[in-house]
RNA sequence: GGGUGAUUAGCUCAGUUGGCUAGAGCAUCUCGUUUACACCGAGAGGGUCGGGGGUUCGAGUCCCUCAUCACCCACCA
């Protein structure tokens, strides 16, 4: 079969990737390794889109998996998608916006049931899109976070925390949105700066004798003051502590009370303490055992704990009512203007109310304390590396962690209560019940669901099938585990503390975070700025190879970089490029390609290839297990293009070795295949015509071993050919130009390639004779060169001269010095002095040249 | 307030424990249709490696400091 002049990938991804499939080759299979590759991918939001950032992740995790398949290890790659609780809720809630209907409309049963059919209706994109990217993941073993072994794994963990009375049902201040309904984990808080006042109030003392002035930015949460609190060194204030104050605008009395978090420094050094609604007020009152009252509630209402005039009022409404009312009063002392960061509800924007509610709670400390350990034993690797400090400061100052969530598209919390007793909680799975009867007694379920990474923390286990299925025993600990910067903290720190917690050992070895990817002007890519990437236009204008290679070139672990269309484009024409390589190896071969294991190379550019191959196979696997995945394809890009493309099959053309390049194209295939999956296997596939082989599936090459002084004859060769092509291009000859010298065997053995390749006339043996004298190699010869076109070479040689003299200098200076030459290491000095005696002469045969030229001017 | 990263050619970026005259792609300029490829070939120009100190025989690389940008964490009311 004839390969086309041009590929074009949409004519053969769909059915490459099917061949795949057909083949099972996405099955982990032990192929001369004993050693396991196992990753799980982080599942994307099953109801939406994937967007390019998901791109650079199917990459890197699949250039990992499709290298050690080849390696021969037992490679899996699991795919999931995840429900993303409260991100799905809240897409599904614009869905019902636009039928005129609201969640209020149904109750929590129906709309989990509306969000399943919904969520169900898109995932098939999802499939497709990763598919379409070429990801090797075994779809046999798909795992969604609502499938049953997940949330029995949810369970279990609940349960097994519970019974460690590391689960705790309390009271306590949560992050909750007015709008959403529902509490939040401290880490989904968007806090933003905003210019607001600062406001100072005056406090009269009970008795009469005078007033303290506190300072907030919140005065409608002060009809829930429980005290006011000074700084115990105070002098202003410390005499004061023990009297009580006359909370204004209520008949309250409430007491002054002296604590070091208070900051003399700040406002008047006076602050109003609202434990309901301030987590530094909360942990106040919970030394001074202060009472609590909500006045916000869930709706962001006043509540009916306060006056009369003030029920019902909506916060804001209620701030400027209340700021007012001071002022009748004559107790507003004064407005400052003040900028200070405020919590908003990272999806809609709605200001966060810290609200005292009950929920779950997981006391992290026991957990921390040993992913702490772990991080520091180094039983983890991370790329890049600073990632793992970065985790350990979070670690130690991880806070209680708030679990429930009052949405109904995630897992139920299988929690009842008791109808008569509140106090009364049991663990127990009948979740699909609204109400159970134990001991005579009613329950009532907790209508409230997990945290969604409270489920996603087991993912790399749960998925595997913890405790009893065959793929946990065989692949766990995870290899890698590959993710975005975003989710270390609220989701790589989980799966670590939950792994030790519940497996005993590390769910993953290594953690590769990768950067953002980020628009091409460097701004975050958002949906509301509308500069979102979509991967699938890319993948049909370029392919699918074009698009991973051109996403991975030149980016690092960890660091945030643009999308850039041109490095798409040049990956496109990388894979173009193996395209016309394998055309001509194909017009040259036949099409019975079928490459020797053990080549016999003739003349010197087989030695030097097979020398660039060694290398090549050998470093890019070296790179690739260090996750040096940029540098790996580099490399995979130059070895083709200029050593193989331009060089090696430029040089068989005059002096074919159909065996080498066979070779040569095998290797180049099998090495390129983990970056450019679809046009390798195309090429395979093709050339291999009738054959079962699937590059795959392929053995990763390895090329033995090479007479090095052979291969450097090649370079000798090419540094001989640059320069007679850097001469010709400078004076602008193009015709027949002829080569001289007197004798050199080397030159005679090797005229008619050089004459190919520098694309001159002749090569000639002569007596004698004048013209320029190249330099560059241990041989006397020339350009037969006149006079007048050698003069406009002139520059080139003074300025090339003047280099070398300064490397000369440089060089001598370096030996000089004595403390050099004693303290670097021996090959280094060696390596100069070779470098100074070779630099001489190249400098005195420059000269030469120089002075011959200038002379006769 | 704390932390992390970035700052290298016109643009986007590589550059592993310090060691050849600092690299790539794109862009620019000059040639070129030669047994695959114009999504091509040959060649060229372009950098005081953010500023300033220091350690060292030797610093883009290590240390200190300053500046600018980005992100993360904290939340003193």
């Amino acid at each position: 079969m004839k390969l086309p002049k041009i590929y074009e990938p949409n004519l053969y991804e769909n059915d490459i990737y099917a061949l795949w499939e057909k083949s099972e080759a996405f099955a982990p299979k032990y192929r001369g390794s004993k050693n396991y590759y196992s990753q799980v991918m982080p599942p994307p939001n099953a109801n939406a889109n994937l967007h390019i950032g998901y791109t650079l992740v199917v990459a890197l995790e699949d250039i990992a998996a499709r290298y050690h398949r080849m390696k021969g290890d037992a490679t899996l790659l699991l795919p999931g998608a995840d429900h993303a609780g409260f991100e799905t809720q809240s897409v599904y809630e614009k869905h019902l916006a636009k039928t005129g209907k609201s969640r209020f409309d149904f109750n929590r049963d129906e709309l989990y049931q509306q969000i399943w059919d919904f969520v169900a209706l898109n995932r098939g994109n999802f499939d497709n899109q990763l598919r379409a990217m070429g990801a090797s993941c075994d779809w046999s073993r798909y795992t969604f976070t609502l499938d049953e072994k997940i949330i029995k794994r949810a369970y279990s963990t609940f349960k097994k925390m519970w019974d460690e009375k590391l689960i705790y049902r309390g009271e306590r201040l949560v992050n909750f949105c007015t709008f959403h309904g529902t509490g939040f984990a401290d880490i989904e808080v968007e806090y933003k700066e905003e210019q607001s006042k600062l406001w100072h109030i005056k406090y009269p003392l009970t008795d009469g004798s005078g007033e303290v002035v506190i300072a907030t930015t919140r005065p409608e949460t002060m009809l829930g003051d429980t005290a006011v609190a000074i700084h115990p060194k105070d002098g202003r204030y410390k005499q004061l502590v023990g009297k009580t104050i006359k909370l204004p605008l209520t008949q309250r009395e409430i007491p002054i009370i002296a604590d070091n978090f208070v900051d003399m420094k700040f406002g008047t050094g006076a602050v109003k303490i609202t434990p309901a609604h301030d987590p530094n007020d909360f942990d106040m009152a919970q030394r001074h055992d202060l009472p609590m009252i909500s006045v916000i509630d869930h709706e962001g209402k006043l509540t009916h704990d306060v006056p009369m005039p003030y029920r019902s009022l909506d916060a804001e409404q209620a701030r400027k009512i209340i700021v007012n009312d001071l002022k009748d009063l004559e107790l507003l002392d004064k407005e400052e203007d003040y900028t200070h960061n405020v919590g908003h509800c990272y999806k809609c924007g709605t200001v966060i109310q810290p609200l005292l509610r009950e929920q779950w709670f997981v006391d992290m400390q026991p957990l921390a304390k040993t992913a702490i350990a772990v991080l520091r034993a180094n039983k983890i690797i991370f790329h890049p590396t600073t990632k793992k400090t970065q985790l350990i400061n979070y670690l130690k100052g991880l806070k209680d962690w708030n679990i429930s969530r009052q949405i109904a598209w995630g897992i139920p919390i299988p929690a009842f209560q008791n109808i008569e007793d509140p106090d009364d909680w049991i663990f127990d799975e009948r979740v699909e019940e609204v109400s159970i009867e134990v001991n005579g007694k009613i329950y009532r379920r907790d209508s409230d669901v997990f945290d969604t990474w409270f489920s996603s923390s087991s993912w790399p286990y749960a998925s595997l099938g913890y405790p009893k299925e065959p793929d946990f025993k065989e692949f766990y600990p995870l290899s890698l585990m590959e993710t975005g910067g975003e989710i270390l903290y609220p989701w790589v720190s989980r799966m670590i503390m939950l792994g030790l917690y519940i497996t005993g050992e590390v769910p993953f070895k290594e953690v590769y975070i990768h950067g953002y990817v980020m628009a091409e002007n460097g701004a975050k890519m958002s949906k509301s700025t509308g500069n979102v990437v979509d991967p699938l236009p890319v993948i049909k204008q370029y392919g699918s190879d074009a698009l991973r290679m051109g996403i991975v070139a030149g980016r690092s672990p960890g660091v945030n970089r643009g999308y850039d269309q041109r490095k798409v484009e040049d990956a496109r024409n990388f894979a173009n490029k193996l395209w016309n390589v394998a055309r001509f190896i194909e017009d040259k071969v036949g099409d019975n390609f079928k490459a020797k294991t053990n080549p016999k190379p003739k003349t010197s550019a087989d030695y030097w290839i097979l020398y660039k191959l060694q290398h090549l196979t050998d470093q890019v696997g070296a790179y690739i297990e260090q996750y040096r995945f940029s540098e790996a394809y580099d490399l995979v890009y130059h070895t083709l293009w200029d050593d193989f493309a331009d060089w090696y099959i430029e040089a068989s053309k005059s002096q074919p070795n159909n065996e080498i390049l066979a070779y040569g194209l095998d290797i180049i295939l099998r090495v390129t295949h983990p970056f450019a999956p679809f046009v390798t296997e195309t090429i395979w596939q093709t050339l291999n015509g009738e054959g079962d082989s699937l590059l795959i599936t392929s053995p990763w090459p390895k090329v033995t071993d090479i007479d090095t002084q052979k291969a450097k004859e090649f370079e000798q060769i090419k540094a001989l050919v640059s320069e007679i092509r850097y001469i010709k291009g400078t004076v602008h000859l193009r015709d027949n130009l002829r080569l001289y010298h007197k004798g050199e065997v080397f030159l005679n053995q090797h005229g008619t390639l050089i004459k190919k390749l520098a694309q001159i006339e002749d090569i000639q043996e002569v007596r004698d004779g004048y013209g320029l004298h190249l330099t560059s190699v241990p041989f006397a010869c020339w350009l037969d060169i006149d006079q007048e076109t050698a003069h406009s070479f002139l520059e080139q040689l003074k300025s090339r001269l003047v280099d070398q003299k300064k490397l000369v200098e440089r060089l001598e200076t370096r030996l000089a010095n004595k403390a050099y030459t004693k303290n670097a290491p021996k090959e280094l000095i060696e390596e100069t002095r070779t470098q100074l005696e070779e630099a001489k002469e190249l400098g005195s045969k420059l000269y030469n040249e120089y002075e011959r030229f200038s002379g006769s001017t």
